[in-house]
DNA sequence: TCATGTACGACTGAAAAGGTCGGAATTCGT
DNA sequence: ACGAATTCCGACCTTTTCAGTCGTACATGA
């Protein structure tokens, strides 16, 4: 259940690689480094630097660099760029309309769910994902 | 993101639905309310029915009731016998391996992510997604 | 015994995920 | 300045999964 797809995966990784590794880094090596296929790594970053999360750089010594401080940088914000806008609930969308079916009880008490999920997605920063400490002591918060 | 299989919400809707109406409602029943197809919800129901959460009872005036109180059966406990028993990140297992993604750094920090979603999801029932507002009070607690 | 309703599996169409290929753009060496 | 190397970028194809359907067998009660 919650799966999430291995494109979220990868672009967790990369943005976590290019965390720990400031300067300019190719797709090519972050998909060497964690085993990839550089290709579809590729298409992931440019969607990252399609929301304004990464720069990209062309040419030789070109690569990708973290657009700003990896601090600022949640794992719902690398998510939702890959992924899309999506829904907890398949039949709520943006507008929160339910289309045909026209009495769907879940949808309200599962919307408040989905933003729960959010929040604690959104309180993960790249930052804390290089630091294991930090971010077990960010998450026992939320278990209360 | 994070989107739940029809499947799970179908299921949600349905125990919600016997949740309301206590007594042996049949699949056709519950699909008729909802406009679900018949036959795709009794799938879903046998499923419910060997994971324990409901009782199946042939013939005629047959059905399904709740196998127990609603207090006592959560939205997790319903989407886990739907989709099985699936993780946040694609690389983890239940046995907490990665397979051939040899250095994945964001395993770790994702699975606790996960288990946080896990315990927002086990603090809601069956029984409070029929009543709002008792809903609303548990949720708000979860985002301090 | 017949209408009703569950139990179970196989099959099909559609959609999304995962992965691949060739080309456009840019920089560096000369 | 020019070409080769390097990298980003966007369209294409394959595989898997989801959603839904159909048919059959089994159990129950009037």
């Amino acid at each position: 259940m919650l799966k999430l797809t291995k494109k979220a995966d990868y672009g967790l990784i990369a943005m976590r690689y290019l965390a720990e590794n400031p300067g300019s880094c190719s797709a090519k090596d972050v998909a060497e480094a964690h085993g990839i296929p550089a290709e579809l790594l590729a298409k992931i970053l440019q969607k990252l630097v399609k929301a304004q999360l990464l720069r990209s750089h062309h040419g030789v010594n070109g690569g990708y660099v973290l657009a700003r401080d990896a601090r600022t940088i949640s794992a719902f914000d690398v998510i939702k760029a890959i992924e899309g806008p999506l829904f907890l609930t398949s039949c709520v969308t943006t507008k929160g309309e339910c289309g045909h079916v026209s009495r769907c009880t879940v949808r309200e008490p599962l919307r408040k769910v989905n933003q729960s999920i959010e929040e604690v997605l959104s309180k993960i920063t790249i930052y804390e994902m290089t630091e294991p400490e930090v971010m077990a002591e960010e998450l026992v918060k939320l278990g209360s």
